[in-house]
DNA sequence: GATTAGGCTTAG
């Protein structure tokens, strides 16, 4: 056998048995036991007469809880033959061994050394030493007797190192923290990806230009202002212009914080998996409190904007006008009235999309934007009610055209013009964002309640009568409600036959009771979403993917290469069949580690699957490393299972890029091997009731929200799947009468789709949760 | 499989 070098004992096979090394004496059975020690001595290797090599080291136990003092706990070890040579080779002294497949001798020695009474016996044909080196131990003579798993979680090693700015080399690849002084939107390249730029700068005080590529507009870092923290895994440094500029090396990521102190310290990302650590939030809060003392906080708002400049406004979108081709009217508030007199653009009604009876209502808290020529793509595409930045947004004083406007007074006017220079943008702005919960307390609090009630009575003047009966059914939920809604919207709730017979697509909040929903096998309702090819399908099953792994039980077991480590064992359940494992990395950190497992039942991957991070089940097909088929899991963490899309992924040869080494996240993984990533998500119909009419509406883009919870945690997590289980006990109690059934808000939107012919109308329940308390 | 970009106000 040989010497393989492991980073944890977490890697030792889950059949053997640790045998304390005072616990050894000759009649010790030792099939499938193993000793662990640290090297405390190694001898040089030494030829026999017979022309085998051997060598000597002393190995010693560290003590462990039970142990008595006179105990003997080092212990003479010699290896033979070609496991001499590696041991001389591969071990230092200081390096944690474990070591199988021994035979114990009686060591001649023993007076004069007053170690143990026997000596262990390495061969070349039986042996097997796994090395955990003194690097990675982070202990240098002695070791952990605590078993076989806790060992590196009960050591944790520092993950990162950062760079400060000033300290970066050209064409290294380093981590960095910084905070941005500018950035653009992200934009599509000449090539083939999406390009974010930006600055960043930290208390070095040296500031790097950054070029962050992705093929996919989503996976770019989310920066929402100047301000913004991030942090860099493996930038690379690169000289332009003679200056340091930051580019994405392989394996690139990111995290994004609020940079504003007080907020809260909450990674954004497009990783599945991070590490982020108590470290990482102290140095967050560090650069926060410098970025407070040389970039105060400068957030403008309409009340506080001056005229002539140019400004970041957070707003939300109540309604919107294309003017002409190059040009879309926006109408905005942001809770605080600006004092000038403002430059009013005239439209026809028709033109406008939007929360008619909201402008009507907020009118002196809105102001109108112009927006030019690149930006109207992306200001076609908002929705009202959206929560947006603007950035570099100018005030502008200019004479008004129009008759009340007397073309002698000046107006302020707001423009965004055409260009990207100073960051020229719109971005919507996620609901969770801290910069959208601060705004709407700020729109709650300037909703002018009397104005409120007004538009309340002219509701309740032009509804019916059973919309009034719904209402006194109401009151009892009204003050504990089980949904809540997560929109702005001042407007009253709408009836289902109103819903029913409205244009599509628009959005409106209503009250109705659950009748049913589907799937009522909960754990049905999360289903994979490829998001290129937008196909759903359900979740493989055990049976399924167990086949999978069966068919590749045929196949020849492989093969050693230099880039990873084997281990072969045959398998307790079929004579004969061996099983490969292969440790990737295994001289990197543990979250570098990569196992590749091959010829082994589903049931035997699970079982690693509890020992080894990130297990990725692997083939031989015409010489060739390969997944199997995509219906399994391609990525094992655990009870996290990540599958490809049959359609989209093109599966490289995969030994060409697993060799890296990289932290082994779905997303990134998924890129290396050429597979399109499928995201889990909810899909539930709800059937939706109100007295007046009955619709089918579809929870699927707002699913998370809705839950509060993310399809994968339901997936893995059993107390997640009882509070699904709940939630929907409660919104919908089983065996109840429709009248007994609660009163629930939703905000639904109707809309139709390109693909089907007949134009038929889709319900959709987005901006609506479970209340807090279910 | 490399390449993409590499900031620095519209002119309505």
């Amino acid at each position: 056998m040989s010497v393989h070098i492991l980073t944890g004992d977490a890697q030792i096979p889950s059949t053997l048995q640790r045998i304390y090394i005072k616990d050894l004496n000759h009649d010790s059975q030792c099939t499938d036991k193993y000793v662990k020690g640290t090297v405390i001595m190694k001898h040089n290797l030494i030829a026999l007469t017979r022309g085998e090599d051997m060598l000597k080291a002393v190995i010693e136990e560290h003590a462990h809880q039970h142990a008595k003092l006179s105990e003997t706990t080092s212990i003479n070890v010699f290896s033979f033959g070609k496991l001499a040579k590696d041991f001389s080779d591969k071990i230092n002294q200081g390096d944690t061994i474990v070591t199988t497949g021994f035979r114990l001798g009686m060591s001649p020695t023993v007076n004069k050394d007053k170690r143990h009474l026997c000596q262990i016996e390495l061969e070349e044909r039986r042996a097997t030493i796994y090395v955990c080196p003194a690097a990675f131990s982070g202990q240098s003579s002695s070791v952990d007797s605590s078993g076989t798993s806790e060992h590196s979680s009960n050591n944790p090693k520092p993950k990162y190192t950062y760079v400060p700015l000033n300290e970066l080399k050209p064409g290294e690849v380093a981590n960095v923290y910084g905070i941005v002084t500018f950035f653009k939107q992200p934009f599509q390249t000449k090539g083939t990806d999406y390009c974010l730029v930006l600055t960043i700068t930290d208390e070095s005080g040296v500031k790097l230009g950054c070029s962050i590529f992705n093929e996919k507009l989503e996976a770019l870092p989310q920066i929402y202002k100047i301000g913004d923290i991030v942090r860099f895994h493996r930038i690379k440094s690169l000289l332009f212009n003679s200056k340091l500029s930051g580019m994405t090396s392989l394996g690139f990521s990111a995290l994004t914080f609020d940079g504003r102190v007080g907020t809260p310290v909450c990674p954004r990302t497009s990783s599945k998996t991070y590490h982020f650590g108590e470290e990482d939030r102290r140095i967050v809060e560090k650069l926060r409190q410098w970025a407070a003392t040389i970039y105060p906080n400068l957030e403008i708002s309409l009340a506080t904007v001056q005229p002539k400049s140019f400004f970041d406004l957070t707003c939300q979108l109540l309604a919107k006008a294309e003017i002409s081709r190059a040009c879309v009217l926006l109408k905005v508030w942001d809770g605080t009235k600006c004092p000038h007199r403002l430059l009013k653009i005239l439209v026809e009604p028709s033109a406008i999309e939007g929360n008619m009876a909201a402008i009507q209502d907020l009118q002196d808290l809105i102001v109108e934007i112009l927006v030019y020529d690149n930006h109207v793509e992306v200001a076609k595409k908002l929705k009202p009610g959206m929560y947006l930045r603007i950035y570099n947004l100018h005030a502008k004083l200019q004479a008004s055209g129009t008759k009340e406007q007397t073309s002698n007074e000046c107006h302020l006017g707001f423009h965004l013009h055409g260009g990207t220079s100073y960051g020229r943008g719109i971005k919507v702005l996620p609901e969770d964002s801290s910069d959208v919960q601060e705004l709407k307390k700020a729109l709650e609090s300037a909703n002018p309640e009397d104005t409120m009630d007004d538009l309340t009575l002219l509701n309740a003047c032009c509804t019916s009568a059973i919309e009034n009966s719904l209402n006194a059914e109401l009151s009892p939920y009204q003050e504990d409600p089980l949904t809540v809604l997560t929109c702005h919207h001042t407007v009253k709730s709408d009836l289902l036959s109103n819903v029913k017979n409205s244009t599509p697509p628009q959005k409106f909040h209503i009250k109705a009771k659950l009748k049913s929903y589907q799937p009522d096998k909960l754990y049905q309702s999360v289903k994979l979403y490829c998001p290129k090819c937008k196909r759903v399908q359900e979740i493989p099953d055990d049976e399924t993917i167990g086949s999978l792994f069966q068919e590749a039980l045929n196949l020849p077991v492989l093969s050693s290469d230099s880039w990873y480590e084997t281990f072969l064992w045959e398998s307790s359940t079929d004579v004969g069949r061996k099983v490969a494992v292969h440790f990737v990395n295994v001289l990197g950190s543990e979250e570098h580690l990569l196992t590749l497992v091959q010829g082994a039942t589903l049931e035997e991957v699970c079982r690693l699957s509890t020992k080894f991070e990130s297990i990725i089940p692997i083939k031989f097909s015409e010489d060739q490393m390969t997944l199997l088929d995509l219906s399994a899991p391609f990525l094992i963490q655990g009870k996290k299972w990540s599958y490809g899309c049959k359609h989209c992924s093109c599966v490289k040869n995969i030994g060409l890029y697993l060799e890296q080494e990289m932290v082994w996240e779905p997303e990134n993984t998924a890129e290396v091997l050429g597979v399109e990533l499928l995201q889990y998500v909810f899909l539930m119909k709800f059937e939706l009731d109100d007295g007046t009419a009955s619709l089918d509406a579809i929870l699927w883009e707002d699913a998370e929200k809705f839950f509060q919870m993310l399809p994968v945690e339901v997936m893995v997590n059993r107390a997640m799947q009882e509070k699904m289980q709940m939630t929907m006990a409660t919104l919908c109690p089983p065996g109840k009468h429709f009248d007994e059934l609660p009163w629930l808000e939703f905000c639904i939107g109707t809309y139709t789709t390109d693909e089907n012919e007949d134009r038929s109308v889709y319900y959709q329940i987005f901006d609506t949760m479970v209340a807090e308390k279910l």
